[in-house]
DNA sequence: TATTAGTTTAGAATGATTATAAATATTTCT
DNA sequence: AGAAATATTTATAATCATTCTAAACTAATA
């Protein structure tokens, strides 16, 4: 599963050892956390991690496109993996972010800005949502 | 048009000096100011009145559904009267906001939140797009 | 009108993020 | 490999948006 470590070299990125850190926190990730969290488990891995170099490195791979910036909105900006486009439902309650994907739902994004003459080149949906109890 | 004063009313807000004057504000913007734009237009009404209570009246009258808060992801929140949902397209290149509904758009969302087994409680779409030329 | 409760102000505090300067590490050149 | 040049990291200060605090002020109530 070094896909991502490619990434980085096709991209020109130098791998020293932070940013190897960094790479595999983000792998082991399943969720969305923000960068204290991040930073709290590449510390795990590397006592000697910096916080600064957390931010500067997420900031690296995001321009590159290894990992995507998720806002729900609380002042904090939350990381995960770059890869299948995939939209986010928070549930209200838990906090709770729920991945899924509809085809439908882009087309008709993509639709609407072209309706309107633009391109669309970006989009982002946060949907939040109170779980129904059966 | 003192629909808003009467909707601050409804909802047990005393209606004192800065509060009337951050109301017209809102009033009389037709676009969406951040915090620091809403401060500069207040101030020039009343040289007075305090950052931090445009920053707690903006939150009052936003938990009382008079504005609506709008995060475009740079840092900061912008607000606009609430009124008719709509969406954003924010043009990249420019930075301008336009705002368009889509009612086909809305359904879409909450028959998606229903299949996952939750009610649709809020939500958010941003498009980002660049203009075509003909 | 005296008392109480709510609001505003100014400024300090906080939390997230970015900038800076010195120390380290990596690459390049010979 | 060793020196010089370049990039990266670290620690910390600075910044920006926002929230908190305490004292002053205003409005509502008894």
């Amino acid at each position: 599963m070094a896909q991502l470590y490619e990434k980085c070299i096709k991209n020109g990125l130098r791998m020293t050892l932070p940013r190897k850190i960094i790479l595999e926190v983000i792998e082991d990730s399943a969720d969305h956390p923000d960068v204290d969290e991040m930073y709290r488990r590449a510390v795990e891995k590397d006592r000697s991690i910096s916080i600064a170099t957390v931010y500067r490195t997420i900031k690296l791979f995001e321009e590159a496109g290894i990992i995507e910036r998720l806002d729900i909105g609380d002042g904090r900006s939350r990381y995960e993996e770059a890869g299948e486009h995939h939209e986010h439902l928070i549930d209200v309650e838990s906090g709770e972010i729920i991945e899924f994907q509809n085809e439908e739902l882009e087309e008709m994004k993509r639709q609407v800005a072209l309706n309107m003459g633009y391109e669309l080149v970006d989009h982002r949906l946060e949907l939040f949502g109170k779980k129904i109890k059966k």
